[in-house]
DNA sequence: TTTAAATCGTGATTTTTTTCTTTATTTGTT
DNA sequence: AACAAATAAAGAAAAAAATCACGATTTAAA
């Protein structure tokens, strides 16, 4: 399972899992962990710590078998486990996150939007349609989602995250906005902030 | 200066801020850690050590002054400090990240979109104008633009870093792209990995 | 005034994460 | 066949981060 992987380990497994793809791509059959480290600027004792945590053997003088490698990080991170979500709030970014296909290699399978505009309503985005918000509970239930993905306007948020948990079956929030939610033990959110994540950004680069 | 604290520390004091500014609004002066503590699923002691390290001293039995506390964090991670920024790609993305005003409060300034789609030239966005992207070096050079935001579809990604590396100033690139971007080292990259964000999610909180 | 509860401050401890160091293995070259 | 170079593996050490624990302080209530 996915379970015992550090937030910081499955961060780089992601990036690395972006490499591997490349070189799958440029047909290239292995990769040593001194050429990963130079790329993500980190150190190759790093690389190669994280890859014993899949279990996966290097070869002496040769490096890591490709595709192995990339295969054993899909199953460690859990893609080929599909989940399903919601997203509420079909402005931009809601917009832009439905359009995103990638998520759907990595185990995220968007069914639909919500949004409370009436001229939103019905539309379809890359063949997931947009719905009332007041549909949400019900189609929720019949299609057995948990998971939301919140990008509505942060004043809306706690408003729309308190509709969603207590009408419906969601126990999973990951906020796009930069509200910091008020929910009950039960759910669990995951903070999408882009305002620390550019924060992050400055501190650390600039001087 | 922004210097000196660490990533985690000031993702923590972005979410403290977001919780004190609601505070504000509410008219409430005072906050103490194990109410922000409780609230991030966090320690409490790790709160006030956060906030030793900005030298804000709390009340016994009262807590933190939260505008104080407020200040205190806009100045640390240097909100005060305006950094102009373009966005390359105008697709959903792009625009949603030029309408989320915001940015600004925190020190990002968006001043204009690049793309390469003849249509979408000359529209204005949130008082911003989209240019093509031949027009980038130029405008990066007279604006004293030193920071692309790219939020370009992955496969040309590196091509269009790759650009803008070469015929401009750009200095640090935020990537929202799933690509790894391969840089020269005087180039820093800011990978916003929505992928990884969305398997830490998964994986912390499934099982 | 005394007592109890809440809270800060901080040093100690533990845990986690990263880096360093050494050894062993493999491959290509002389 | 011997040697050199690249690399993995694994343990040790160091650094960083989080948690614990407890004394000190403040406030409110008895």
């Amino acid at each position: 399972m996915s379970k015992n992987i550090p937030e910081k380990v499955s961060n780089r497994l992601t990036l690395y899992h972006s490499i591997l793809a490349e070189y799958m791509e440029a047909g290239i059959e292995s990769i040593s962990s001194p050429q990963i480290a130079q790329r993500l600027g980190i150190d190759d004792s790093q690389v190669r710590k994280d890859f014993k945590l899949l279990n996966n053997a290097g070869k002496c003088r040769v490096g890591y078998h490709v595709k192995e490698l990339k295969d054993s990080i899909e199953k460690t991170l859990g893609f080929a486990t599909v989940k399903d979500a919601f997203i509420v709030g079909a402005g931009h970014l809601g917009l832009a996150l439905a359009k995103y296909d990638n998520f759907n290699s990595y185990g995220l399978n968007i069914l639909a939007l919500f949004d409370n505009d009436p001229h939103k309503i019905d539309i379809q985005v890359n063949n997931k349609q947009i719905f009332h918000i007041s549909k949400l509970p019900n189609l929720a239930q019949r299609l057995n989602v948990e998971i939301a993905i919140l990008t509505v306007p942060r004043q809306f948020a706690q408003q729309v995250a308190d509709y969603i948990i207590q009408s419906s079956q969601i126990k999973y929030i990951w906020n796009f906005t930069p509200a910091v939610l008020k929910v009950p033990s039960h759910i669990k959110v995951w903070n999408e902030n882009l305002i620390a994540s550019f924060v992050q950004f400055a501190c650390k680069d600039f001087e």
